[in-house]
DNA sequence: TCAAAATGAGACACTGACGTCTCGTTTCAC
DNA sequence: GTGAAACGAGACGTCAGTGTCTCATTTTGA
């Protein structure tokens, strides 16, 4: 907390002004998380375009919210089961666009939609966390990592 | 320490016989990690065959390490100066194999070196924290995902 | 068997983080 | 200008975690 108020250039007892206690300023720290994403999956516009469009867009719209997201992103199965589930929800429309492309043999189908999803979820952090500087195109290094990897043709 | 006295099935009073404080056996642990990963390099073999096949039998044995290298593989730079390079120290030689496969036309020159082997870190962390079942081939997934993508072909 | 080493159990002081409170000052809106 | 709201600066009690110590018990190894 203290180091927090320190960030936020606040007095300690400032902070506990605007959040009764820690459990709190988590909370709310998770909520803000899961609309940020929510906002950068709608800025992503799921249902335009084919689903490698949407992919590229969500990739720029996530990459642009640089580490606030790292928490919500890489959260594992041994966190806070309410959490999570709220997690599940905001991703499951990428899921469901991850599916579509699937269907529309955009996609690999012997990779499950969650995992596909937790993939770029995962190279996102990995990549802004390397590249904290905002100038850099992250977003298309992600993409093309994603989608193509990194072989030059099929083993 | 009490939670890791309860794991290990010992008094906290034991904990502290084998190690002198918290910071101590933090550095065991930061130094148990490091050999773990030396030697699962070691066991990729980075000098026989293409780079190829040496980062499938890499991706094989890190995994095969499960969740006890994920401090030392997802590591940011925000971290202690010395343990980030001791890793480094220790995950130059795959960058080298990277770079080899660079050379050699295997792998994308237009990525760099680094990136490669962290994303390769980055999805094996997400990979094995999502099926933490050990006998689910999560090597396979995760080197057909960093080696081909996950698109059909290239946009 | 027996001595030495390792462990269990518990008490203890110390430290740092948490949360609350008060008082004086600054900032803001009307 | 003035009142209200927000903030700074502390002091304060509480509590959990850390590290130490002692003594009884168990385990090990020769």
């Amino acid at each position: 907390m203290a180091d927090i108020a320190r960030v936020a250039q606040l007095t300690r007892a400032t902070v506990y002004r605007h959040f009764p206690n820690r459990d709190a300023l988590e909370a709310a720290i998770r909520s803000e998380a899961l609309a940020r994403a929510s906002g950068a999956l709608a800025e992503g516009r799921l249902d335009e375009g084919t689903a490698l469009e949407v992919l590229r867009r969500v990739i720029q719209a996530l990459s642009a919210q640089g580490m606030s997201l790292r928490f919500m992103l890489l959260q594992g199965p041994d966190s806070d089961p309410e959490f999570l589930a709220q997690r599940a929800q905001v991703l499951s429309p990428l899921v469901d666009v991850v599916r579509r492309g699937q269907r529309e043999g955009l996609l690999h189908e012997d990779l499950a939609p969650e995992w596909i999803v937790t993939a770029m979820a995962s190279l996102l952090v990995a990549a802004v966390r390397a590249a904290p500087s905002p100038d850099a195109d992250v977003a298309e290094m992600v993409h093309r990592t994603l989608m193509s990897g990194v072989a030059t043709a099929a083993s």
